[in-house]
DNA sequence: TTGCGTATTTGGATCGATCCAATTAGCTTG
DNA sequence: CAAGCTAATTGGATCGATCCAAATACGCAA
């Protein structure tokens, strides 16, 4: 209460390189090679150098380096719901891959609104980000992409695009995903598939559409049962009443992802009906619960991790050679096959865990 | 292939705030004092400044502005498991408030090692961050906490901490939470009850351990029932059989968390056991799965998100006041009975969603 | 000894903002 | 009308690093 408060004023106390310089008997100039590990310096130079650094409890001050250097040796990484587990592994992969190059990402979780994803965009300029991952938002404008050339800021689209052609991409395969899902309803005898969910338009539903749509006629089949709806239990719990009840009944539900199919199961089971016995349900994603429901669900596994991996690889890439040729990384997905799309199985006691 | 590289110099054509000035017809200083929202400056004047800075596209350059100013509205946040969704809703709470204030967060996940940890908290003092927010990794040491201080670096632990006497901490009262359970437990009729999960030190364990501890000594019973185990669902189903197959075999199982408690039930299924029959099963956090699983699992509800948000409320409060009182705030928890544990329930078609 | 190439080190200018003391403009008021 | 006051604006120094051209040291051949 009497103490005065002079001695708490921010960073007065902070060893710069000068003074480093000063401990170690070289120039300024000399401790900066060794900060950016120049080969110029000689060897003995630089030990005394980083010393001199320890010693003093040096800390490199990257804001003044950004000031006068191009690089901040920090990106942007946008997604669209941080809260779904799913955007969340992909997270930890970009952080995986940064933290080995001594990389940081802000972090921003855009909620699917474009006006919050371009208030982050423009705070992501004023702190000179070398790059950002982005996520698009759905309704994001699409002379984004241009106007983030005209702003040099190197970007990759990851698991949704505005537009692919001549940019940077990495995502899943999320067309061949859901021609497998259809492939393997159809070998199971079921010709009447309806898709359920999906509210929002971008680039990872008109893809999975397309995959249902392309499918279906190759196997000659009718492609117009389309049910859309939000991506939440509640929503896929409540298709079921509609969709059992129509003309032509379906005998097959192929969902936007685990969290719809998950919601439509719990749906079936308030009629009184089970799915994989009065209706074959899949998913999308492989999210740990899909393994845990019962009947388990049948999905498609997708690695979000490794996706958020090559993402921030292409991205670091980007940054190193701004000219270099765009690149696409698609990663395959892979069916698993468990109970919920009524193939026959060998055992509930074999069931996978993470 | 044959056009020269030089134009794409990178940030070569960024706007200055001198330029703004030109363009505007006044002084750097001026324009310096409307970016900051000075009220010294003629709301006429402020206007001008305003329309030259949008005419021109200026940005910021805040890391100009922090080499002499000695803030940069930027904090880092330190998790140790991303992918866990309990933390991507913490992050997502934390965002929220952020945004709002202006401010951005770097990301890291520790994935519970302290060096990764260490390094981070480097990185983050190269750029100059006002604070952090710490979800310690187990394991840290024990001093971590003084050196923020003698860094000058405000701090928030969030769901666990080092110490949190005279610190800023948010968090859940886990152990009214374990008690709770407890309560119940004892009032359904249980009195050999096993408190399972949990191999890390940290006080996040000790705080539910104790909660257990306390609870069973109230009601007079045996408290050594504790059975230690990684967080995951696989070694959940693994301690089933050891469970029951113990002289004093417990009727109830009360677990660290929710992803331990799937796997408990799994692990029972596996037997052609049944949780809610044979054995009382409870969670801890109700993860979405929770409501999902058959039986549905009781568990204890803590808000995520909005601890993620007044953890951030509190480390902007510390970076404006660094010499204000400490805060503590601890989030309730709430008791979400559903059938794992045994207890009456009304009918399996009211489940909730999400 | 001189000249020259290579390896190492250095000082001054610079990046784009803020800080601060000083200046100018515009009004009152005695 | 000069003095005094407030409101608004300004230029120079500064933050802590990097860039770059120039200086220095050293070894070796002519």
């Amino acid at each position: 209460m009497a103490q005065p408060p002079d001695s708490s004023k921010p960073g007065n106390d902070r060893i710069t390189l000068t003074e480093v310089a000063g401990h170690a008997g070289v120039s300024r100039s000399t401790v900066s090679l060794v900060l950016r590990g120049s080969p110029l310096v000689a060897a003995e130079t630089r030990e005394r150098v980083q010393a001199a650094m320890a010693a003093l409890g040096y800390i490199y001050n990257r804001g003044a380096a950004t000031l006068r250097a191009a690089r901040t040796q920090t990106i942007g990484l946008l997604v669209c719901e941080l809260n779904n587990p799913f955007y969340a592994e992909l997270t930890a992969g970009v952080d995986d891959v940064l933290d080995a190059e001594g990389f940081v990402a802000f972090i921003a979780n855009t909620a699917e609104q474009p006006e919050r994803q371009e208030r982050f965009l423009q705070r992501m300029r004023e702190h000179n980000v070398d790059g950002v991952i982005l996520c698009p938002a759905a309704g994001t404008p699409y002379d984004l992409l241009e106007r983030l050339d005209r702003w040099r800021l190197p970007c990759v689209q990851s698991l949704r695009f505005l537009s692919d052609r001549g940019r940077d991409y990495a995502g899943v395969d999320y067309q061949a995903g859901v021609e497998t899902v259809v492939d393997h309803l159809v070998s199971l005898g079921h010709s009447r598939i309806a898709f359920v969910g999906g509210m929002l338009d971008h680039s990872a539903y008109a893809a999975r559409h397309a995959g249902f749509i392309a499918a279906m006629r190759r196997h000659g089949l009718a492609d117009d049962l389309v049910l859309r709806c939000p991506l939440t239990r509640r929503s896929g719990a409540e298709v079921a009443d509609d969709l059992l009840h129509r003309p032509q009944a379906p005998t097959a539900a192929l969902c936007y992802n685990d969290v719809v199919a998950l919601g439509l199961m719990l749906g079936l089971e308030a009629l009184g009906l089970r799915a994989g016995r009065d209706l074959a349900v899949t998913g999308f994603d492989d999210v740990p619960e899909a393994a845990l429901s019962r009947p388990a669900l049948t999905t498609v596994a997708t690695s979000a991790r490794q996706i958020g991996q090559e993402a921030a690889r292409l991205l670091l890439r980007r940054i190193a050679d701004p000219q270099g040729p765009p690149e696409r990384i698609i990663l395959p997905s892979r069916l698993v096959v468990r109970q919920s799309c009524g193939a026959p199985t060998h055992s509930t006691h074999h069931r996978d865990l993470s």
